[in-house]
DNA sequence: CGCCGAGTTGACAATGATCAAGACCTGTGG
DNA sequence: CCACAGGTCTTGATCATTGTCAACTCGGCG
């Protein structure tokens, strides 16, 4: 998942066949804090997260890390760049992942309807990561956090008691690395949120949305 | 172009075979300051750039502008998502570009040759921004510009008097807008870069490194 | 009940943005 | 060829946002 601009962001439903067409690898299970893979590593298989939620992350030598993406349901993660993985990849709950042979996609022997469907799911991806770059390079902190709990609210957002809420499946630490912010900052934001009454804080791993408007306008700089 | 890691850096000599292959489109040209075209529209070509440097952009309502990639000589621009073009794309000079048939690369129709290139390209092309995003999500402004100069050297540099020199063919604004930054901040960075003796300016599109390493080790952070 | 890590909050510092002025190119027309 | 005009670039002063450091709270778990 990126913080993709409203508008742009796409059905990741056709994911959902995916599974119907290959001859049937079997589920990959991930525990909570362990990894799928590391960058360098040869890609062997690419993954479909069924359930649960896995980071992207590059760490810079000093420790500075990035997550470069959430791979919530229906993501698919371990696109090889000459053949390498380009990032770690770690679990953040209990992930169930369906993989796929790298010979199913290939270009000249693969499933035609099943490397199809990849590429676009690539071209989709470069799309996606062209939003994020405007958030990363361009917004406040104000925005950034309004920006990834909307992109978080249109992809597993539920309904309760007639209100919008959505789970935060990952740490403070973890949303400030994907933001390029700190945990003190998104967490400053957060409190800002909850005293103005745009959202409330149920517990500290979920968020309901009051006056989603107002997160609306934040997000896309159009508050004042 | 990207700010990729270095050691991730991907030739890109491959492209060069493509217009052996495809039926040949004749090339386009465009004028400085001119568009290829912009986000929204459908996309019926995709481009490799041949000679010059494109920009791709995309602006928030309010006028705050990211600019996404630069297009050197060898890059691909125009990747389609769900049809359509995801930036604007700008000349910033005079540029010379091989356009292809997107049906070309048609994951059913096209050659497999040629869709297989493309594929790689798209796979090249997502490894590259998530170098990018550490850059924008986690580095300083100093490390920026020398991550920046460095790229491109790594890129278009040249051999003169013994040093490595490289052409900005961007404007300070440009550059700023890729980084994240303002005018005045990589104004800045490289008055300081020129008074520490580290670059000199021939001019102000043209850099001479005259201490790689330091700059190197900036870009890195390992800079003290 | 108490411990420990995660989260929050506050005080302060620093990085980079903003605002403003001046220098420097570049192209144009006399 | 020179003078001028307009934009781009640089530099300085100041300000704002966000990072840093530290203390404290909260919540889950033994």
């Amino acid at each position: 998942m990126y913080v993709t601009h409203a508008g742009h962001a796409f059905d990741t439903s056709e994911f959902a066949q995916w599974s119907e067409r290959a001859p049937a690898l079997p589920e990959t299970r991930l525990e909570a804090g362990t990894h799928l893979f590391r960058e360098g590593d040869p890609v062997e298989r690419i993954y479909k997260v069924v359930t649960g939620v896995v980071s992207l992350n590059r760490l810079l030598e000093d420790g500075r890390r990035q997550i470069i993406a959430f791979g919530l349901p229906g993501d698919l993660v371990g696109f090889p760049s000459n053949g390498r993985h380009h990032t770690d990849c770690e679990a953040l709950s209990l992930v169930r992942l369906q993989p796929f042979r790298l010979s199913q996609i290939d270009c000249r022997t693969g499933d035609p309807e099943l490397r199809g469907r990849f590429m676009e799911a690539a071209l989709r991806e470069i799309a996606a990561m062209q939003d994020h770059f405007m958030m990363l390079g361009r917004k406040s902190a104000a925005e950034r956090v309004a920006s990834f709990l909307l992109a978080l609210e249109a992809r597993t957002g539920q309904d309760r008691d007639g209100r919008r809420q959505v789970d935060l499946p990952m740490s403070r630490a973890d949303i400030a690395d994907f933001l390029g912010l700190t945990t003190e900052t998104v967490s400053r934001v957060l409190s800002q949120l909850r005293k103005s009454r745009v959202i409330a804080l149920d517990g500290i791993h979920r968020v309901v949305f009051l006056r989603g408007e107002a997160l609306r306008a934040l997000a896309t700089g159009n508050c004042g």
